[in-house]
DNA sequence: CCTTTATATGACGGAATTGTCATATAAGCT
DNA sequence: AGCTTATATGACAATTCCGTCATATAAAGG
């Protein structure tokens, strides 16, 4: 009867699947480039010096999850940064790590 | 000379590996568990239905990124959520993913 | 100080992810 | 149509991660 009604606030499985997008340091990378404007891939491969395909298959990825949009513009195609929500993920991301996580950055796999 | 002066507005490394964190089921789980108040590593593995081992090594993670705390009552130990910046992160996801990554979660693994 | 309860740690095999190579598609040019 | 440039896709070995087991530590109570 009053079994806690499923309002389900969070997704815990979609969250961890939208977070893994931004678990690579590719993609991090990728979503970090854009933040100053679209690129094509080869831009993008160039800016980041990855390979032309390590830069489709996590550009993919980060379409896939809605981070960013793609357009074709000739032979090229233009991705682009959805900043209505990356960017003050982005930005909590650096306030967390600079306050609470100062040292990530040392550790390569995270520990257990 | 005019080298882009290194302001390094984001640590890209650090970004993936505090998303790292977030990126696994459990994990995000814990986190959304803790919402409702601090609990201990038994209370946790029993109210997610997971192993104590499994608890413990995923805390470890959460806490060594600064999402939980930790502290000692006599025999138990209980962790806390960081709310102030885990609590704006979560409603972040929910609004990228209800408005632009619906279907998030149907894909298991993330098709490349 | 021995036992019990609570939690953490380390190790290891299986599973998932990643980086790369080979190949496919798609557009523009001649 | 054939060639070239740009990008995507699929497959596979290698690396990394996860779940579990065995064991260690730590506190409390007798």
């Amino acid at each position: 009867m009053s079994q806690r009604l499923t309002l389900q606030k969070t997704d815990v499985t979609a969250v961890s699947l939208l977070f893994n997008a931004l678990s690579n340091e590719y993609r991090v990378g990728i979503v970090n480039l854009l933040r100053n404007g679209a690129k094509n891939v080869g831009e993008i491969s160039e800016a980041l010096k990855i390979e032309q395909t390590m830069a489709s298959h996590n550009l993919k990825c980060l379409a896939f999850c809605g981070l960013v949009t793609s357009q074709r513009l000739g032979k090229t195609i233009e991705y682009t940064l959805n900043r209505e929500t990356v960017e003050p993920i982005l930005r909590l991301a650096d306030k967390h790590i600079s306050k609470y996580a100062a040292n990530l950055r040392n550790c390569k796999t995270l520990e257990r």
